[in-house]
DNA sequence: CTGTTAGCGCCTTCAG
DNA sequence: CTGAAGGCGCTAACAG
């Protein structure tokens, strides 16, 4: 029926098939069926302040309706320039602490209007960066970067580097984790949690400990071991070389840890392990080599994320308040423009002893 | 130093913080400052098959880099008239299923080149058709919905029309789950599985069974309900209304199913939770109520999230490969154009009998 | 309140 | 091989 808006009225044999090439309603079909101008039409679609009157919006409204319209976002994006569009980058969303952070973005997100993508870096530093490249491609109008800086200076300076481009560009940047660019930061109060669970396990009479480190790279890993020792050191005990196994800051990571533990037939009445997705795969690893726990060795992990549930015995850990750091994040992205200097939410972990942690009578 | 590109020369005293509004840099600066013509430094940034000089392909490029350059993909996808931007929607991205069929979706989505946001839409099937619209006003390449289908017929109408609307505009869509729309999907057979399961189970020696079967409205739950009961039908024993449990499809879901379970006191063997996540939150419910897995009952779930490595006792269940579910979903979306029918990929599920689950003697 | 007219940044025929 | 010019769909002054 509808001639598909073309002119020409003649179809050449070839052309016999007709593939009907589909295309969208613009918002000029809407105007035209409405009998009004691309302005009204526009006005009236789309949230101006200005005002249409009553006929006219319906008019519109009904053609839009039955023509089915939907704008072109990225007509708008370019004719408005600006996108609704967020970039969520996280180490790796099938992590319960990721997935966590990216429910509270999401949440706030989408009150405000937003389209969130999420990239996964698959714990790829040089991912990460490439993403930030592409999402200032999209124009994001905010990106919030979640998980670990590193110890390495030229990643951290190539990664900034495209942050301040995506800045230059209007964007809007936030982080959870260090506090290692110019941009506003939630930070997980790691060390001071790791130093308040120490003290918490000798407490419990614990005195021989071994930590599974996770990455020496990875600052948060740093920094959880560093607040660990904090603590122990602050009740007379020091950690050796030898009791610290570095390692993948995952679940087969703790798994490998705690078997090279095994191995080393190390002699220890705790484990630290500074993420529960590691804690967990300690676990798994003691099991399979019949080693029980906590009546054989106790294991405390870090997080608190939302899987330990159902983990028996349940594990004691460092509480952090994970989706509503996502939330806060969101807010520091979306929210009114800070002032000049970044903004820093400190987020203190609070520790939540469990069955995993015996007590030493 | 540089001007911001205005050719205003006076300041007025108002402007005197000079808030330096920033600006991206585009294409055409790359262009003059590389002293080529508009088209050239297109030609050379963007894939173009047409060819240019060496000496004019270096200056371009040299230019991009030193400015910062990064295409505004709004621009390209209004002139292109497609972004390469892909949706996809998951009832919830947070439980381990969708998680993992995510995965795999992303890993294409990246080979292609494709960015993926992702629409929760925390299992509320009117949320799924708002996304599917605002998929179209971002004119997504392709979206993937991932899910079970409801029974509600006036629900799959609105969101059949919008699919349409959607493909009318040009989009590729595909699904994972019943395929109850004209599109290609991927059909895990939930129905041989959970006969298959229930065969197994009887081969166990249990006779006595109580279904934790989700909502009555979601296929998939109903599905697998079905089959299992054919599975029991087919060794002689039935399934009558009070063994069958109706809830939500979660773990809280599971867990409440279970405490009805108790409270009924209904005297089973063997407990079928048509999803994992349920039957996790059964065994969670189990626990708490001092019924032990599988010594006093025994459990059964289906999918085979990844979580449940960690779980003890280890869980049965009717393993389905979800990560690779996602890659051929999205095979199918970012693939060669299909013919005129709609594909369908089945997907068997396989049997997995582990501890959850006792052999009664 | 409504319509006309420039752009937004980029791609792509079409001439040179 | 290169450049000029029109158009993608929409918004936002700018007139009426």
């Amino acid at each position: 029926m509808a001639s598909a808006g073309r002119v020409c009225g003649l179809t050449s044999l070839a052309n016999v098939v007709d593939r009907q090439e589909p295309r969208a309603t613009r918002l000029e079909d809407v105007a035209r069926l409405a009998g009004v101008s691309l302005s009204t039409a526009s006005r009236v679609l789309n949230g101006s302040t200005r005002q249409v009157s009553a006929e006219m919006s319906r008019r519109v409204l009904e053609a839009a309706r039955k023509l089915g319209y939907t704008p072109n976002v990225h007509a708008q994006a370019v004719a408005r320039g600006t996108s609704n569009l967020v970039g969520l980058v996280v180490h790796d969303i099938a992590d319960p602490y990721f997935s966590s952070i990216a429910a509270g973005v999401m949440r706030v997100a989408d009150e405000h209007g937003l389209v969130v993508t999420v990239c996964n870096t698959i714990r790829d530093p040089d991912r990460e960066i490439g993403y930030v490249a592409l999402l200032r491609a999209q124009r994001a109008r905010a990106v919030i970067l979640v998980g670990s800086r590193f110890t390495d200076k030229e990643l951290l300076t190539r990664l900034a580097n495209e942050i301040d481009a995506f800045r230059r560009g209007g964007g809007r940047v936030a982080c959870v984790s260090q506090r290692k660019l110019a941009a506003d930061t939630v930070l997980p109060e790691n060390r001071a949690g790791a130093r308040a669970l120490a003290r918490d396990l000798v407490g419990l009479g614990h005195r021989r400990f071994a930590v599974l480190a996770g990455p020496e790279t990875m600052l948060t890993a740093r920094d959880r071991l560093a607040g660990f020792r904090d603590g122990l050191a602050a009740a007379g005990i020091s950690l050796e070389r030898d009791q610290i196994i570095h390692g993948a800051f995952t679940r087969d990571g703790g798994y490998a840890a705690a078997e090279e533990l095994i191995r080393r037939g190390l002699d220890v009445t705790c484990v630290f392990a500074v993420n529960d997705v590691m804690a967990v795969g300690a676990i798994a690893a003691f099991r399979a080599h019949g080693v029980t726990v906590p009546a054989d060795v106790s294991v405390a992990g870090f997080d608190d994320i939302v899987t330990l549930r159902d983990l028996v015995p349940s594990l004691t850990t460092v509480h952090l308040p994970l989706e509503e750091m996502g939330v806060e994040a969101a807010r520091l992205a979306f929210g009114p423009e800070p002032g000049d200097t970044p903004r820093l939410v400190r987020v203190p972990g609070e520790v939540v002893l469990r069955e995993s942690t015996r007590r030493l009578t």
